[in-house]
DNA sequence: TGCCGGCCATGACAGAGCGTCATGACACGG
DNA sequence: CCGTGTCATGACGCTCTGTCATGGCCGGCA
């Protein structure tokens, strides 16, 4: 099966170094930080970080504050007693625990910003432009809209145009709809879902993720009868299909039968 | 009537600017900043605020960012291009509208955080905290509960205890409290209040005031019959009052007898 | 072939938070 | 004594989030 590719992003060369040992994560921030034009580099651990930083000088760091090497990246950074050096990149922390105690740590570690989970697309983008044209202090470049096959995401009015229909999601919806287009065509595990969306602190055998796809589905799909763009593969998880046609199957036939892979 | 007076905070010697035209508004962010141990000094113009400036060099400044001399005091406090001088004085922005658009324009503007109406003082505190000993340095202290009479407020955990009991606030009706509690035994008007809270773009014919009052009052007191701590003012507005027993009249009766003043 | 069990969709619901509306009590002024 | 304006109150609507029970479909197995 044939799936379109996401289209090329633009660049202006602007570049983000993304610490996170999740990969579905990554490609969340990845898609997200294309509106801002920015090429992500991942890194799983602190050697990795390291790596990149050196080589690569990027303009704007995303920090998983629960990955072990968080602290140690922080201070490479340039962090030194919550007082962060002039010229050092910026960082955007993510955290698990939305509480002031686990806020100001960060911010002592060094953080310019911080966002708990679960957030939504729109302002993980909205933040991580702020600090890195504040760092910088110059312009950035925004694009408030990306198409996918024949959906289009406005990522800050948080609206997608699919057919002639416009829906405004959530902040969770958008999240889920990010995580899926950005791994078109893939199958994307529940669990990956929830451990993407809302840590894995979650209760793990919540019903959430399905009441947010049922929503998410409800949302794109104009008619009742006609699945479109999320697959379900039985046993496994979701799929996002950025076009309609590309299904193959029936229409009204939501599992997908390309099941064993 | 004597009215308890307000605890005079403890101070740390730090102290914060407010640039507001609204008295009351600069009034909530008084008692709110007192968590954070700052004593506050307001400005109702440009040249107050640089009187202030010159001769009381405070470590905070908290801006109205729909004040006409708003952009002229950030040039003043070091603003350039996005890009802020070192030791210039944070600054925490306030806005009626919460869009991307406003909040990017104020990072331009060279504001260190933004907060959009309507907010609760726990965000306030927060943020100001944040961006306040990101410029120093330095551990902040909190105090995360004072005391007004019978009442004690967990900003923090966003709790009221009043008695044995504790209830939990949301941002809104936290907001609200702090509003009266800082006029303590003052009477509010509706108008203030819609002001402070909401900004004057909102809708003045609205029941909103009315609405969170009575959920305030719902939560303050245990039973049905014995309205507590905040009184309304026929004609006028709404008067808190710390103590149950200052009250006076009998209880069962919200109205406030002292109307003519 | 027919039954069972697992996976999933669906509808219903709960509850917080926010805002609106209609009604009715109450006091005041004429 | 009646009309008017001011408030309190209950009821409702809406969004967002999360939970639960049900029932359909399919595949596996006897």
């Amino acid at each position: 099966m044939t799936v379109d590719r996401l289209p090329a992003p633009a660049t202006s060369g602007r570049r983000a170094l993304v610490l996170h040992d999740r990969p579905l994560v990554v490609n969340l921030i990845e898609l997200t930080l294309n509106h801002g034009l920015f090429v992500v580099q991942a890194a799983g651990t602190l050697a990795e970080a390291e790596a990149i930083l050196a080589s690569w000088r990027p303009h704007l760091a995303v920090v998983d504050m629960d990955h072990d090497d968080s602290t140690a990246l922080l201070d490479r950074l340039g962090a030194s007693n919550g007082l962060r050096e002039r010229s050092a990149t910026p960082v955007l922390g993510l955290t698990r625990r939305g509480d002031l105690q686990t806020k100001l740590r960060a911010f002592d570690l060094g953080v310019d910003d911080i966002l708990a989970m679960p957030f939504s697309p729109e302002e993980l983008l909205a933040r991580s432009i702020v600090i890195s044209r504040r760092a910088t202090g110059t312009e950035m470049p925004i694009v408030p809209a990306i198409t996918l096959g024949e959906i289009e995401i406005d990522i800050v009015k948080r609206e997608v145009r699919a057919g002639t229909s416009v829906v405004h999601l959530s902040g969770i919806e958008q999240h889920l709809l990010y995580l899926l287009a950005s791994r078109a065509g893939q199958v994307v595990t529940r669990d990956e879902i929830l451990d993407a969306v809302w840590g894995t602190d979650f209760v793990s055998e919540s019903n959430v993720v399905d009441r947010h796809i049922r929503a998410l589905r409800s949302k794109l799909q104009n008619d009742y009868r006609h699945p479109r763009f999320i697959a379900t593969v039985p046993g496994q998880g979701y799929r996002f299909i950025p076009t309609f046609s590309n299904l193959g199957w029936d229409a009204g036939a939501t599992r997908d039968p390309d099941r064993r892979r």
